[in-house]
DNA sequence: GCCAACGTTGGC
DNA sequence: GCCAACGTTGGC
């Protein structure tokens, strides 16, 4: 299984709506750019996720797992753009904050810090540990 | 609201 | 195929 963080602005999808989604989920539509859409390519249905709320809020707010595979996204005019669909798994008792993640020492490699930019980005297993952690939760069941 | 980082586009 | 111009993201 492997890790993988997804980014959204709460004002456009909160996590709140996407723990409203329950087990049917929601498809990650919307991303326009290769890298993202080519992480969303190397999932797998039974990975995990981080849900990181950007620009307001600033902090990974919950888990997720990936329900359905790579498909062409319905939203975009061209074929070449995929989602994956992602439902909700757990809030962190404690959301992990931008701030606290540059803080620790154990995440100064992890994408979200290094490369602010791109939107859905894999997670290394060690840092997802440390992220569980930091929120409260167990990482083997999170 | 500003601006740095970075990805994409298009002229040559 | 290079690179300048431009657009977008997202932190501050």
């Amino acid at each position: 299984m492997r890790y993988w963080l997804f980014k959204s602005e709460p004002d456009a999808w909160s996590w709140d709506d996407q723990l409203a989604r329950g087990a049917a989920g929601e498809p990650w539509t919307g991303v326009r750019n290769y890298q993202a859409r080519n992480n969303m390519r190397a999932m797998a249905v039974g990975d995990r996720g981080l849900f990181y709320h950007s620009n307001l809020g600033k902090a990974v707010m919950g888990t997720v797992e990936v329900i359905a595979p790579a498909a062409p996204d319905p939203t975009a005019d061209d074929p070449k753009w995929d989602c994956v669909t992602i439902r909700a798994r757990l809030p962190l008792p404690r959301p992990v904050t931008l701030e606290a993640a540059k803080a620790d020492p154990r995440l100064a490699a992890m994408v979200l810090v290094t490369n602010t930019r791109l939107s859905v980005q894999p997670v290394a297993d060690a840092e997802w540990q440390v992220i569980c952690e930091l929120g409260g939760l167990d990482p083997d069941t999170a």
